[in-house]
RNA sequence: GGGCCCGUAGAGAAGCCCGGAGUUCUCGUCUCCCUGUCACGGAGAAAAUCGUGGGUUCAAAUCCCAUCGGGCCCGCCA
């Protein structure tokens, strides 16, 4: 027989019918027991009358919560009276015929029918696979699912291409820290994880596909956050002979779409989204992620906003000018000739918009530089030499020397509205994984020591020693 | 690298400030009873090196120091 799952259950009445899942609650009365049993779909209650063959009444009897069970049994109209309004299969019931159980449990170390906040994290993280087995969590990956689904769907009726690009790339000390990986073929060379595939996204557009995007794997080794983890999704998009306007305006859509259609409980404040100067917001928020919601106890309002004309350059803490976002943005026009002459320097504004949802920096993104001349002359104001932009962006140079279009794009913390969205606190709760605060992941015991014997392949002929 | 908060039966909390017998509550677990419950109900039971180590004291879950683990934040995050 064909297991049928639980939310299909209502159109079997009167039928025969074989459902699988795992006990979530057990409730015996002696001669009659009740069993509420969940699978992916929801929960339906089992009745196990006292008429069965002694052989199924024993296992029925040994039976506990989280077990593993597969129910042969009809499906009824519950008895007037005892109909559950608080379940969708409230309405029914299926009297138990026949009962295997197809894995024990041990007694779970937490309680999984609740939301989960009251439990420590460290013993949520360590069990997670017990710990999505709430509703709650199990709700949020798959509306993490619906939300990304819609995008690609949007995406690609805009002429959007989906592309991968390599997660085993080079290194860029200038952003944030690397993951690095060693590699074996080549000693004493290191491949870097991507902390965003942005010269690869670029490069796509040199090749002419014009408007790429991709659901991307991103790593960063700095310290976690509620709203960071080292590795975490994007949404990174990029596009062709576009503007400023022409990226923001596509995203407004996108965004507003996919609230209507994810979210519909959700109200947007205001649309068109604001915009505000980078100068703005800091004299009048003090902060370049305004919070801008009217009334900040309503769980289901929206404030977006767009924060433009960021300076490009600032000074770091020894005094040497470093770039604010990113250093393959375009400065705004009317800028370009003080950047190529490299005055004024602090008065240069770049292309760069962030997108900023309830105080969160949700996206951000630019229109890029084009020319090798106008990144070469944003390397050189940071004080790179000729050499080193050679080594670590000659590439990108040579590249933009072969026909490269105008293009802008943007990337998104998917986790981040994700978390909004669903009214959740940190990224956490949405990420199905998660590591902690010091990037470990408690469940797996990662990071770890690995076999000397891989070491030595690797070349790795020094371990440092353990701190004291 | 720094600051703050937390750690007490399987889970969650109270107790700590103001030291006096491991005391209490909710959930779970186990045993028995129960034929319409749905967070079933009833009776009973087991379960704790009070994160760990040291110190002060006649006496430490409680005060002090160190350390480990978790969380939040600053730095950091092109």
């Amino acid at each position: 027989m064909k297991r049928t799952l639980v939310a299909e259950a209502g159109k079997k009445v009167g039928e025969s019918i074989k459902v699988c899942g795992w006990i979530k609650t057990y409730r015996s009365h002696g001669k009659i027991i009740f069993v509420d049993l969940r699978d992916i779909s929801g929960v339906l209650q089992v009745v196990i009358l006292p008429e069965l063959p002694s052989e199924v009444l024993e296992i029925a009897k040994n039976m506990r919560t989280e077990w593993v069970v597969e129910i042969v049994g009809k499906i009824n109209k519950r008895p007037g009276g005892t109909q559950n309004q608080n379940l969708t299969t409230g309405d029914i019931e299926m009297t138990a015929e026949n009962i295997s159980v197809l894995s024990e449990a041990k007694t779970i170390p937490f309680d999984i029918n609740t939301d989960g906040y009251e439990v420590n994290e460290e013993m949520r993280l360590k069990y997670r696979y017990v710990d999505l087995r709430r509703e709650r969590l199990k709700r949020n990956l798959i509306f993490k699912q619906e939300f990304l689904h819609f995008v690609r769907t949007f995406l690609k009726d805009r002429g959007f291409i989906e592309i991968d690009t390599p997660s085993l790339t080079k290194s860029t000390p200038e952003g944030a820290r690397d993951f690095l990986v060693p590699s074996r073929l080549q000693p004493e060379k290191f491949y870097a994880l991507p902390q965003s595939p942005q010269q690869y996204k670029q490069l796509l557009m040199v090749a002419g596909l014009e408007k790429y995007f991709q659901i991307a794997k991103c790593f960063r080794d700095e310290d976690p956050r509620a709203d960071r983890q080292a590795e975490f999704t994007q949404m990174d998009l990029e596009m062709s002979f576009v503007q400023e306007k022409d990226v923001r305006d596509l995203i407004e859509e996108l965004l507003i779409e996919t609230v209507r259609v994810v979210a519909p409980d959700k109200k947007i404040q205001e649309i068109p989204f604001p915009v505000i100067t980078y100068q703005e917001a800091m004299e009048k928020y003090g902060i370049d992620r305004p919070d801008l919601r009217k009334d900040k106890s309503d769980k289901d309002l929206l404030a977006f906003c767009w924060i433009v004309d960021f300076p490009f350059f600032e000074k770091d803490k020894e005094g040497e000018w470093t770039f604010t976002h990113n250093p393959f943005s375009a400065p705004k026009p009317e800028f370009i000739d003080d950047l190529l002459k490299k005055k004024n320097i602090e008065k240069i504004l770049t292309t760069q918009y962030d997108i900023v949802l309830n105080g969160w920096e949700i996206g951000g993104g630019s229109i890029r530089s084009h020319t090798p001349e106008i990144l070469e002359a944003v390397f050189e104001i940071i004080g790179y030499k000729k050499d080193r932009i050679k080594s670590s962006f000659g590439h990108m140079m040579e590249a933009f020397g072969y026909g490269t279009p105008p293009h802008g794009g943007i990337a998104w913390g998917v986790d981040r509205i994700l978390s909004i969205l669903l009214n959740e606190n940190s990224i956490r709760e949405v990420i199905a994984f998660p590591k902690t605060g010091d990037s470990r992941d408690l469940m797996m015991d990662t990071p770890s020591a690995v076999d000397s014997k891989q070491l030595e392949e690797l070349h790795i002929k020094t371990v440092a020693p353990k701190k004291k």
